[in-house]
DNA sequence: TTGTACGCGTTATCAG
DNA sequence: CTGATAACGCGTACAA
């Protein structure tokens, strides 16, 4: 007889997904045996594990996940990550590098852009509370943050990473965008280079302080002032870079050097060298470009690159992430990615 | 009195997370009229739907996704999307792309990447499939498919992105690899050019199928004969491209015109085109690509494109999975995108 | 308009 | 070693 009449009676489509009712019933045991032997409880005869298996097998059972996390305690193995633009190869290979983390971990991602929309952001974090997310690793859009604050009031563990939210004492994984740049235009300096352009649009405003401080410290040790004129930075205008790059070469004592603060503006940038044919015309015409990508050997102009692993920033990311879950207490943690100059 | 004296006597963490019965003895309401307040319903009186409302953010109320659709006949809101490597920027679109549209639709992601691994994909199809995902959008890695084909027993439906499994009759998105091919190379047979190379290496076997046979049809047109000695493609050895790129230049009787049939065989072509210094050597050299690149107005010689979006594609996808969602019932549809031949 | 009872699929607990 | 039962948080069906 069976325990559970209710389901007996039923006259579902004859494709609803399995249970472990179907399962218990197939094998020909009870319901807890059924769960036990496919969670691997040791205290479970032999021969009934093997059954209830095949059972699983044949019916092509799934454990339904939902139900499992319903109960209290029981953690859901889902981790939410917020990035601003997966279409930035640099934020896609975040994403992987914590998925390879998590996934050796047994944990699944829930994956959302925010396009650099306060609003987005706020949603998708709200969503995933909703579903229940072990923890967060969240690229933040901007300065607001009373959202990532409420999750501490949530025991959910919050991780940020590419950017620091300054009221928020959390877990955060940066590059060393600050000394990456200073010792890039250290070497230009030595060099000889006494006029460098900085080239910086469309950046976030922490990042974007950062690699300017580090600009700014490589001139005051070289004793070499900064000229302003030579500053171009501002608002994520998407052709701003562009328009800057052509006039950068037009200024009245133009720059005999460029420092380029991500990938967009040093593509602008060889875009506004291409055309100027800087490449004959002033041979000795230096660029150093922070974030490498795939054709920068490629590029009309030798390119020195200060040079990052997102994937690895994903990675740590995900391990502060995975040891909070393990039940790590201490105070909140930055750790700085090293950056690699390559000449 | 509550009605709920189990959960008045818990002692759980003074954070657990709040729940419809927390909200609802906050606004002094029965749980019922807190969730019809919430979920909209209209026959609740307005004061207390505000009441319930207030009490709701004052608590940071979330509703429970898992346990709402635990609910049979409840949809759960999850896509699982599949994708074979999120760091190829490609990729990286498609996701965005299907983001797109199922935020639109109030949908959620859960995104895996297999790297072309087909046990990873299986074991993520099953997991999205513990998670009551509504449907899948896969990138399929291989020949076998009997997991994807289990779906259709569960009523999950399935997309197809970016390459087809012969075996199976589900909605797929391709892109027109075969015309996109066949026109850009019948404009370099046009142009004269009777000794074309084809560069296809490290691509999915249907793919590359696809490419190649519009490579070969271009000249069956043309009246010209493919030479075997000129077409590279096999194995996805990570350096296969390399080598061929160069030797290819060295054949006895050398190409005055390259396809390279995806990104990556550009790249490496581009590497070896440099060190050959093609462009001062061999002015008419032409080199045509499939797959555009943010960079490919830079490369050291000119590069005609056969562009295509595949954030596109991305969203074409979810647009059929929402619609298979929403009922429909037609047979499998196959949709090629165009591709956009840039000169 | 509001409230009560029940069940979704799973596992912890406790009794056999 | 095995099984019955309750409970997780929510929404549907029905009763008040």
């Amino acid at each position: 007889m069976t325990s559970d009449p209710a389901r007996a009676g039923r006259t579902r489509g004859a494709t609803a997904a399995p249970t472990l009712h179907d399962v218990a019933a197939r094998a020909d045991v009870s319901l807890m045996t059924a769960s036990r032997a496919l969670s691997g409880s040791p205290k479970v005869r032999e021969e009934k594990v093997k059954r209830v298996v095949a059972a699983a097998a044949d019916l092509g059972y799934r454990r339904n996940e939902n139900a499992r996390s319903l109960r209290p305690g029981q953690r859901s193995g889902l981790i939410g990550v917020v990035i601003t633009n997966a279409s930035n190869p640099y934020y896609a290979e975040l994403q992987l590098g914590a998925e390879q983390v998590l996934a050796g971990d047994g944990m699944r991602m829930l994956v959302g852009n925010t396009a650099e929309d306060l609003d987005r952001e706020r949603r998708l974090v709200a969503d995933f509370v909703g579903w229940q997310v072990d923890g967060l690793i969240v690229v933040p859009t901007g300065a607001d943050s009373s959202h990532l604050a409420a999750l501490a009031g949530l025991n959910i563990p919050l991780v940020l990473a590419a950017r620091t939210v300054d009221e928020l004492a959390v877990d955060t994984v940066l590059i060393d965008d600050l000394g990456g740049t200073r010792s890039a235009v250290h070497g230009l300096l030595e060099q000889g280079h006494t006029r460098i352009a900085f080239l910086g649009y469309g950046m976030s405003v922490p990042t974007s302080e950062r690699r300017l401080r580090g600009f700014e410290e490589a001139h005051t040790e070289a004793g070499v002032p900064v000229d302003q004129h030579l500053v171009f930075s501002g608002s994520p205008a998407p052709d701003a870079a562009m328009r800057a790059a052509a006039e950068l070469l037009q200024v009245p004592r133009p720059p005999s050097a460029v420092f380029c603060a991500n990938n967009r503006n040093t593509v602008a940038l060889m875009h506004a060298l291409k055309n100027a044919d800087i490449e004959h015309r002033r041979p000795q015409f230096r660029v150093v470009a922070f974030d490498n990508f795939d054709t920068a050997d490629l590029m009309p102009i030798h390119l020195a690159v200060v040079d990052h692993d997102p994937r690895e920033m994903g990675r740590t990311a995900a391990r502060l992430l995975v040891e909070r879950l393990h039940g790590e207490r201490g105070a909140a943690r930055t750790v700085e990615l090293p950056t690699h100059f390559l000449s």
